[in-house]
DNA sequence: AATTCGGGGAG
DNA sequence: CTCCCAGAATT
């Protein structure tokens, strides 16, 4: 038992859409470029945490050649805090290779988009519709949400199967002559009017032909299963120090953070540090630290990002002299400055020790 | 099909 | 505190 799809949908949605859309600056425009950058900050973003990072990237890098001509370390920068950082990563490698292959140019179809690093099927379709106007529907957390209340269906939104039945109602549902303004409407009426918690169903110009509302169903749907519970992880960082200079250290891929920088890291299964195993490690790295070199711990940082739950602790070592560049380079370290800091590319985390220990000045 | 990747906001 | 949110790549 579910509601049929009617064109009455699209006309109510648009409707709605012109009476409540906020004003944001990539609706303004129909350059792809600008599109496809406010799209992957959207990405598992909210809109008021990537407003401020759209008009610093769009600021920073006006076209698609300056950002592509940019160093890593700097765009990572300017993402800094937004999380998913491999969304920064392939969003920079997409730039060079549309600058490089593509002559500047952005595919204009759907299908030439998605073959594009860090553009899936959203993505693809979210620059396709405003940028192109192509007739390809949208599926975002927003959309689900709002068609499983309205039509009444009760896949799990979480299982990649119960995609094709929503995408197939989407693409029903999206009228030919706007399917730019479809898509933004329904995303935006997901945002503001359908909302995860305590939707405003009392003022809602669908409340008569929703099935959600209509059954009582509103707190039930759209199902969508929970996941699993996140690993535990304990971070002892070695804050290696010397005239003012502090030895950092750019992560790797395989993990977390990739491309970020942060200290040198002993990672453990419990909370409390094993001195021995630590002192054995720096030993074998050829660092010579002596036990009463390492200054406890002011406090102890929690981080929780989706699949981890990190309990990070920092201990200061004051070195006598310089690590050989021997040394720095098999631990992959280098010492920098108060100032070169600030320009590094940094977890959360590492951000709030540097400011707490006051190494980090401004702000 | 399942897992991984950040960070922030509401209650 | 707890719960909730949400695309793409990788395996």
């Amino acid at each position: 038992m579910e509601n049929k799809p009617s064109p009455l949908f699209a006309d109510t949605i648009i409707g709605w859409y012109q009476r409540h859309k906020r004003a944001l600056p990539w609706r303004e425009t129909t350059d792809p470029y600008l599109i496809w950058l406010s799209e992957v900050i959207l990405q598992q973003t909210r809109v008021a945490q990537g407003l401020p990072y759209f008009q610093r990237f769009a600021e920073a890098y006006p076209t698609v050649q300056q950002l592509a001509a940019a160093p890593q370390d700097e765009v990572l920068r300017l993402w800094q805090g937004l999380g998913y950082y491999s969304r920064a990563r392939n969003m920079h490698h997409t730039a060079q290779q549309i600058v490089q292959e593509h002559s500047g140019v952005f595919p204009s179809k759907y299908e030439g988009l998605l073959k594009l690093r860090g553009v899936g099927s959203y993505t693809a379709a979210a620059i396709a519709s405003f940028a192109f106007r192509e007739k390809v529907a949208v599926l975002d957390g927003n959309v689900f949400r709002v068609l499983a209340r309205v039509f009444g269906l009760s896949e799990d939104i979480a299982a990649p199967s119960s995609r094709k039945v929503f995408q197939q109602l989407a693409n029903e549902l999206i009228p030919a002559e706007a399917p730019d303004t479809f898509n933004q409407a329904i995303m935006e009426f997901g945002a503001i009017q359908c909302t995860p918690v305590m939707p405003d169903c009392l003022f809602c110009p669908l409340q008569q032909s929703c099935f959600a509302f209509t059954h009582g169903l509103v707190q039930e749907l759209p199902v969508k299963s929970k996941a699993k519970a996140a690993r535990q992880r304990f971070f002892h960082y070695l804050v290696f120090a010397h005239e003012g200079e502090y030895y950092m250290r750019k992560r790797m891929s395989g993990d977390i953070w990739e491309g970020l920088y942060d200290f040198y890291l002993h990672e453990s299964d419990t909370k409390a540090l094993d001195i021995n195993r630590l002192l054995k490690e720096l030993n074998e790295a050829g660092i010579a630290v002596h036990e009463n070199h390492l200054l406890p711990p002011r406090k102890e940082y929690k981080h929780v990002l989706s699949h981890q739950k990190i309990t990070a602790r920092f201990y200061l070592v004051r070195l006598d002299s310089r690590l050989s560049e021997e040394i720095l380079q098999e631990a992959r370290l280098a010492p920098y400055s108060s100032e070169k800091i600030e320009a590094l590319p940094k977890p959360i985390l590492i951000n709030s020790y540097l400011k707490d220990e006051k190494i980090l000045l401004n702000l």
